[in-house]
DNA sequence: ATGCGCAATAACTAAACGGTTAGTATATAA
DNA sequence: TTATATACTAACCGTTTAGTTATTGCGCAT
């Protein structure tokens, strides 16, 4: 293990996109392994992945890894928090004030269901990184930046809710998300081993609808006020 | 690859506890290597675990783990193959239909919620083998059957629930089963990149309680007819 | 023009790791 | 008595794998 000093900074201001005359693209090449690795490591967890099957599919050499991301640690720990910025990326999409209480959480959990299920790499990158014990993740220091505007949005709906009177008013956002991020998250992390041993395929476009509506009935029984 | 013919048939009949005179102790060998494979794999992953280290930590040696498994691949089957015998063999003990519908269901949910929290070890396991798609669950033959008995108990609490009119008629069990999953199995998978995340303990014992309560709470107001 | 830093390559090394082999000791059966 | 099977060990082998090094070629400021 070495110091991670990862050698280069992104080559900054005007970006210039695109492959110079020569081949020479010091972005394309960083974005290229990066999302290859997301693949990879997604594909067979931190040990299992393989950093000259990386290399090989991003076109590029294996010492541009390690020159870009200093080692494999460098660069599982950069694809961990590039899966986790493509997956807040959504949220800050949201106008959910808009909406009415309810509705506003019908949005939500189906956006949170269907971002899972559309998205099994993000999945397996979290269940790889909690096999490892976060020990990664805690590295990230903008991580948490990254994923507390999800909790202040419940937060908000859950007192809009409460003060119209159609959410129960003790409701605790973080417990709230917990249940929704557990309930989209498992239909895809045990997607393999749930499928074969009760023979139902979870993927099925019609199994995928029902449980979604399953999901959100659910989640909008536990709020409402009774 | 080689044809996974486990050379050894455990040793039958008048089955002998303990060690020989000469330090020889078939069963009980295979037993602990079996034993501290689960943990290897269980902290690493497939691919993260070492054979060698399995060896060392039994006590026995590497040619032993060969001799009783065959392979790598080997050793984690029968590993996995024993965490789900583990986890499947407290629901036989249960009673539910000495109790009324929402008393039952909520011991059920309980059990799984707490068997869950007391072992990470299967729930890693379960993690590991869905990161490698289900490919070695589907060599288990018989774990079908090992696990359909869970199913077979919601379902008669649900038409019992409903005979009753304390349940609506149209929960399917099979989904109720996923539900109660997914919300015991959350905590414990997540465990790490969660707590790190949004900065809260979900094993402290406060947390813990209070999150089972969440759990059966949501479970419950979900059946409930209305 | 020249020296310097960036992007990229190919060839290489050291160590780790899964799996094998050859051999030993004891018990059981023919 | 001889043969065979079981339980177990230590040393070894070949491959894989993460990581390194030496080198090149280009753009660009001095």
């Amino acid at each position: 293990m070495k110091p991670p000093v990862i050698p280069k900074k992104i080559s900054k201001a005007k970006a210039k996109v695109g492959p110079d005359a020569n081949g020479k693209d010091a972005d394309g090449t960083r974005a290229k392994i990066l999302q290859v690795a997301i693949q990879e490591f997604s594909r067979h967890g931190l040990s299992g992945a393989r950093i000259d099957t990386i290399a090989l599919e991003t076109g590029a050499n294996k010492g541009m890894i390690y020159y870009y991301f200093g080692s494999k640690e460098g660069l599982y720990i950069a694809a961990l928090e590039e899966s986790y910025k493509n997956f807040r990326g959504i949220e800050s999409g949201f106008h959910l004030e808009a909406l009415p209480p309810v509705p506003a959480l019908r949005a939500l959990v189906t956006s949170s269901f269907d971002y899972h299920a559309a998205h099994p790499e993000f999945i397996r990158m979290v269940m790889t990184e909690n096999i490892h014990r976060g020990e990664h993740i805690r590295k990230i220091d903008h991580l948490r930046a990254i994923n507390r505007p999800a909790i202040g949005l419940l937060e908000t709906l859950c007192k809009r809710g409460a003060a119209e009177g159609v959410f129960r008013a003790d409701i605790d956002p973080v417990d709230l998300h917990m249940s929704i991020s557990a309930l989209s998250f498992y239909n895809v992390s045990n997607y393999h081993t749930f499928s074969f041993i009760f023979d139902r395929d979870l993927a099925a476009p019609k199994m995928h609808a029902a449980r979604r509506e399953a999901v959100i009935d659910m989640i909008l029984r536990y709020v409402r006020a009774s």
